[in-house]
DNA sequence: CCGATAGTTCGATGATTGTCGAACAATTTG
DNA sequence: CAAATTGTTCGACAATCATCGAACTATCGG
């Protein structure tokens, strides 16, 4: 069971926040994700024309800025925003970034 | 007198904008610029370690990108946050970057 | 155990980026 | 006009980045 650690909140800066959505398609996920719920991370279902390892490369960049956060059931892997803390740290960030 | 071309607030897109302030340097101008003030673009005047070239091409992108404008008096080149209408098109943004 | 499924990791590669110094342009001042 | 001031532009360079395919890990179903 691997484990894929997110940075504190505490250590979160805005700049690598910003530098993560600096993508199309690192925001476009952001942008589906912005209903709060956790997402397959399964390619066919993000409407991206990239490979999987280009996709699971994205999913890191956003984890490892603080956006996310993955939960591992067996073989699947979804992906969340970390809404609250996010609202907290950076108040109306994630709203601005989703409109 | 040299004309600094900014785009229409309709092309401003967001992945641009964020692009524009994923920089620690050009977030930091930002940080100065959300006093709604023209600032001077003096480069004694930004606290930042960098050349006087590097400060223009920081400027250029800012420009390019929808955030700022440049007001040209004399030798002197002011920049200045354009914010009325990115609040109108980013509700919330500019605040969550400056905050 | 075996094959299929879901993702990650690892090079490699081509494109983009931040930085600098030098040259250039425009304006003010002596 | 000449020199100084203020900033831009250009070329170069090293570092970073997005992307891919291939190999790998882990889990589920038969």
């Amino acid at each position: 069971m691997t484990d894929y650690p997110i940075p504190a909140m505490d250590d979160v800066e805005l700049v690598e926040v910003l530098r993560a959505v600096a993508d199309p398609i690192r925001l476009h996920i952001v942008g589906v994700l912005a209903d709060g719920e956790a997402h397959p991370k399964t390619v066919d279902d993000w409407g991206v024309d990239v490979t999987k390892s280009t996709m699971s490369h994205h999913f890191k960049i956003l984890r490892e800025s603080g956006l996310t956060r993955t939960l591992v059931e067996g073989r699947t892997h979804c992906i969340q925003l970390r809404r609250v803390e996010l609202d907290e740290k950076f108040p109306g960030l994630v709203d601005a970034l989703t409109r």
